[in-house]
DNA sequence: AAATTAACCTACCGATCGTTCGGTAACTTC
DNA sequence: GAAGTTACCGAACGATCGGTAGGTTAATTT
């Protein structure tokens, strides 16, 4: 076999992911592919079947290297369970930093560009990227670096809500760079911003509601 | 004049801010628009000039809808700026529960979608909305309420991004309202979710961080 | 009653969509 | 060096895209 395949591929997806990320599936057509890779629209039939696996194979492409990276950190940070939920936010929003384009995920595009089966290949990845999060906190919890009425689903939804918006505001060249923002806003969750008084525990200023 | 216009536009705009929601602007064909309204694709150049327009007046439409509740919410609820910032949420979340289809703010639609003048017709009101959760929180810094050294940018970038974020994710029937999910984060951006330690006042655990 | 006009329709336009076809040059294997 | 495979290309496919031309209907105005 004749195979200098992997490059092209390669160039392909990172093509496709930063015209679906800048235009959407339906926005980014195959001649849009074409000309950023530099080949003919036909030539990108031979390397994928069609339009839907070009988009599959850049989205989870993505989203490995995102589940990668934030296990490497997570693993490298052995500590208390906050040194952990610092190092899964750090490694998250730098892996969106060194790929700018390509943030796709929790994005719009997602569902509407793909089939039931793509669904569920990113969505496995996108499950296990959130257990790891999930984990860091259910162990802060039981080490008692968090409070014990937190829930830990709430808590993870809030924390990728924020990660995830970032690239949709952030630019660079302001006063903080992207790290810093999200460890200004991992202390918000941590320690909040109501003016403290000197009673040393507060009640929820409402009837009976509860701390995610 | 013979005008019974102000029906139909409505009911295009309703429709189109569906599609628009769901497919995508180049994903929602003026043909799927048609279907949806029941009228053919020549009638609907009866009412709007071609696609963006329908675009805009769907997109603003629902700016404008959101931005009006907003104001009268929190010009409801006199009280401290905790209470108005916790009406300003309740009231944008309701909104989007009461429309949940049209939901597109800071969607990746809008970027893709929009001539310059249409972005800026849009940004206008998305600033005011902005604007309104900013000063809010800029009161609260000024009557003690909040913490002193929390940057009012950063923080309202913070509560949007879980507003903007929680129809992505969220489904009804589950333990929770929307409002509900609302009010736990909201009481975790005020109080935090460290667990308490005798002490009174904690430093940030790393070297010199602020809090927003 | 005549004139006007909003509110549609059918039919069509050129352009582009995703996709396919037949062919070809280059490289690898035998 | 024949056979096979990989990696492409130019050209075309039917379908659909956003948009338009021109006519019809029904209500309103004069």
């Amino acid at each position: 076999m004749a195979s200098r395949d992997p490059d092209r591929r390669r160039k392909i997806i990172e093509a496709s992911r930063r015209l679906f990320a800048r235009y959407g599936y339906s926005g980014a057509s195959i001649s849009m592919i074409a000309v950023e890779t530099g080949l003919t629209k036909a030539a990108l039939y031979h390397h994928f079947p069609n339009k839907e696996a070009i988009y599959r194979a850049s989205s989870t492409t993505g989203m490995d290297e995102l589940l990668f990276e934030v296990t490497r950190a997570i693993s490298a940070a052995q500590g208390t369970a906050e040194d952990r939920l610092r190092a899964y936010m750090h490694a998250s929003v730098q892996q969106y930093e060194r790929n700018q384009d390509s943030w796709m995920s929790g994005s719009a595009i997602f569902w509407t560009a793909a089939s039931e089966e793509a669904r569920a290949q990113i969505l496995e990845v996108r499950d296990a990227y959130e257990n790891l999060l999930k984990q860091i906190i259910q162990d802060g919890i039981d080490t008692g670096v968090f409070r014990q009425d937190i829930e830990v689903k709430l808590s993870s939804k809030f924390l990728l809500s924020i990660v995830n918006q970032l690239p949709k505001w952030y630019r660079s060249g302001g006063k903080y760079s992207a790290t810093q923002i999200i460890d200004i806003y991992l202390d918000t969750y941590l320690n909040g911003v109501r003016a403290q008084t000197p009673s040393t525990h507060r009640p929820a200023r409402r009837s009976s509601r509860r701390i995610p």
